[in-house]
DNA sequence: AATGAATGAGTGTTCATTCAT
DNA sequence: TATGAATGAACACTCATTCAT
């Protein structure tokens, strides 16, 4: 958490904050290579020489924004999964959040872009392993969380590994999509989702003139 | 004598085949702006000026193979979705093939991720327009399945687009994390992808005899 | 603080001033497909990537260095022949300036072989049209003049067009002989280049005392 | 004559032919570095390594068209110059045999171009200076008619130095002026070329009144 | 903190030339 | 004599980075 202090800290300055904004939508859709100094001082509407003076250098900017957005994803995550709700209600209240936050902003897309572009072409160092390690956190919370919930059946059954790839993957497919679709995308319904782990409430009340 | 016809086009395939593997290898994890023309050809192991005795430019090269890949993708779906199995027996199929295809070979993850550097990157022509529509024809052939199939009752009801695009998001996601998740990659079951359009076969089967 | 704008506009003019003398030299000598930025660079005593700081392109160097001698011509022409003198004294003054400018400077032979080079290498695009355009017209001025001259009785009888094209024709071939011949190259006289178009003064002076 | 008897075995081969041809047409108009091999093989319908088999190289080729038209052109010169006719009659001919050859053929044209190229942009070798000073053949023998003609009072008087500059720029740049003016080139009549070194015909018989 | 001119290394692309057949 | 695939060096152009102010 001294992390996330230290950049609110950052983000007090102006500047900083505008070449972040520029940094993240640039190389969240062109990725690292493509996208040039000039291009990120421009959007910011700032000279290319300032630039250097916050980040040392490209790459350095490239990191630190990944480095961002995987610590901001993953203290969200926590906020929701350390709370006192049901493993359901944890699952139905995540999935919703995603689908609103792909729905509202570009944030869930530039997330996932930023790692795909990260992940695949810097090169590995120790640095890079931690980030990466961090950007499965998310993943462990809700696996605990599903295998606890299989544990109270209010989870479905099956692989839990299997389970959460499969969620994970539809919700990196989804932030993507958005952007790769256009107009032809549509954003399917928080249920939609969260029926991947959990057992479809609307069949539920269907079923229910049993009892 | 110079040498016969057959002899040249016999050496223009092979090196062209040399060409296509490193160039979709690169391409698919590094982009267009990540791989250079040299890295291409050292992979190939060709020289640099023998690639443009075969592609224009590098982005030429690019289309080539986007376009290859759609046209490979658009045709392998048509195959099975022209076939005469019912509507829950095509989805599985596909969803095996699919779940095969990306335990088996890069071919999907590169299918995808050269999507997402195309449509991102390369500046939108009419050639691109037409590409990116072909793109769409798999969803369109498992759209018109669904629509059957939720007649039939053999597959679940909802909205028939925001299904088809959780479906093949989740397909996306799956690609792609096979590359970026590494050793923490598990391949979910084949049923368990097309869970998100079939009622879970295994469920039902696994709790009736029991009761 | 910052340099202020106008330390930035004098680094500006005195570079771009390096590389337009240079580009001049080669380009008129060379041409465009013979001439390296390399080449424009070093003598220009900048390196290679600061020109592309000043000019988009090798081309672009070239179309603008062509328009600025076309500019010029047509603007050293334009003063003389509006001015208020007679036909005959507006030609003699011409062809001595002609004459004077092929001794003392480089300036029109580049501007001619400049010209060569561009209509022969440069494809014509609505901006090529218009330069050729403003090239055309000193001979139009020329023209008028001679028309004039004629009416007048001071200007040698005969189809203007033809005179003009075989003055200029000797204008251009003097100031490209000069610097293809070498040392065998002798600068006629500013009243034989004029002979072309008036009766020569020295002959009939020279005639009639004796007579 | 042994050459130009070598130069016609050469002709003998019909592919040697199309290169020249092409070649001629090429260089001519683009210049050596704007003429690629693979142009001329293109043009002249042939294989790029069939044109390496007739000729050592690019610069070869380009060398050995300059001297050709050197020579043809030194030649048909002394051919005329070398009959008896008298001065001013020679001057005449030649007079209309160039406007001549400018109207008809682009081969005027292509020797001043060529030699543009050679002289300005092909370092001087010891076959450079030899092929340079055979070009100044044509000048002398109009030059040795000149001084001929003045002392029979058939040519004007005047430095015979600065008269044959004079006119050779002439036709150099009517002959260049031709492929840049388009369809603004007028061509002179040959009295108005040969009235650079000879009276105005016309011009007498207006005189003659008085006889 | 801020500017943008300047450099140099890297990359895309062309093309003269060679070579196996 | 004839072909065109293949190479490598040269050149156009871009861009991360530095620096004087």
């Amino acid at each position: 958490m001294p992390r996330v202090k230290q950049q609110f800290d950052a983000m007090r300055s102006a500047t900083r904050e505008k070449i972040i904004t520029a940094g993240l939508q640039l190389f969240s859709t062109k990725g690292l290579a493509a996208t040039s100094i000039q291009d990120i001082a421009g959007l910011a509407g700032i000279s290319v020489g300032l630039t250097y003076h916050y980040y040392k250098s490209k790459e350095d900017l490239f990191t630190e924004l990944v480095e961002m957005v995987v610590d901001s994803a993953d203290e969200s995550t926590q906020v929701l999964f350390n709370s006192d709700q049901s493993p359901a209600e944890k699952i139905k209240m995540f999935s919703k959040n995603v689908i609103d936050s792909i729905a509202e902003s570009a944030a869930m897309s530039q997330y996932y872009l930023l790692m795909i572009h990260y992940v695949l072409v810097v090169d590995p160092s120790k640095k890079a392993v931690k980030i990466r390690e961090k950007s499965f956190a998310p993943l462990e919370s809700v696996k605990r969380t599903v295998i606890e919930g299989q544990e109270l059946g209010e989870v479905k059954p099956g692989d839990p590994d299997e389970m959460i790839v499969l969620y994970f993957a539809a919700i990196q497919g989804l932030s993507i999509s958005k952007l790769m679709m256009g107009n032809r995308f549509v954003l399917p319904s928080p249920d939609l989702l969260s029926g991947l782990l959990l057992d479809n409430p609307k069949r539920k009340s269907a079923a229910l003139p049993i009892n």
